[in-house]
DNA sequence: CTGTATCCCGAAAGATACTG
DNA sequence: CAGTATCTTTCGGGATACAG
């Protein structure tokens, strides 16, 4: 699929998983939770998304897990809670201007991330090995 | 104490959590553990520091989890460890070029709290506000 | 579709006491 | 001084089932 075709698709991410920077080994800098940076993520198009389509990107996320990070995001101002009274159903989801302001240092983190990463490995091998042969 | 009297004490920081970039709640954005953003904070000034000396600041942190933080900080190339054959013992902590690359995304953390930190408090000041009157 | 309600598990953290 | 050894508590996260 181009990215003509994909005009007023949801787009959201889909190689979250395979971003080093989203590896949370690789990756000591982190915000909020296990899962409020890969929302952040999946947010950061600035168009507002659904409750189920979010949890596609975040590898099937349970619903009670995905609800704790929204409410406490929402909480703190990161995200707004938009509800449309129809039937079925329609919650939408949207980074607040303050929301928005975290990928700063979240930027920072991954950029972090991509650049020492591998040393953490690194560092850890030796520190491994070194340890098994005491 | 003037800084010129202060010549070659350890001048470990003393107001770690007066300062409100170092308040979990008003940083979302964190590194590592509970107390791994501390210890970098300790050991920035370059120089390397006692086990027990270290403890100070962090409000007597217990010694088995500032050994695990050590341990992991260590494992991951963040903080060396210089034991030095001494009666008593002495060993040496200090910050590795690693660990101190880590201070980049620490203050863009740091940086964000200050500015938005207050922003925090006021959305949860409305949400848990606008709960109460439901 | 968008959640809640339960139950469960492991990891992180803390209190306390003890050792080389 | 610099840890280790236990024990206990707490909490984030996950599985599953069910409701409006």
């Amino acid at each position: 699929m181009t990215e003509s075709e994909n005009r007023g698709a949801t787009t959201l991410p889909s190689d979250l998983f395979r971003d080093p920077a989203c590896s949370t080994s690789a990756r000591p800098v982190t915000v909020g939770g296990k899962w409020t940076a890969l929302v952040l993520r999946c947010l950061e198009d600035g168009r507002p998304h659904r409750f189920t389509e979010l949890r596609v990107p975040l590898h099937w996320i349970t619903p009670k897990v995905l609800t704790e990070t929204l409410r406490a995001m929402e909480r703190d101002g990161f995200v707004s809670r938009t509800v449309h009274d129809e039937h079925p159903p329609r919650v939408e989801y949207a980074l607040t201007p303050l929301g928005r302001s975290l990928l700063d240092p979240l930027d920072a983190a991954c950029a972090w991330a991509r650049t020492h990463g591998g040393a953490i490995a690194d560092a850890r091998d030796s520190y491994d090995t070194a340890a098994e042969t005491r």
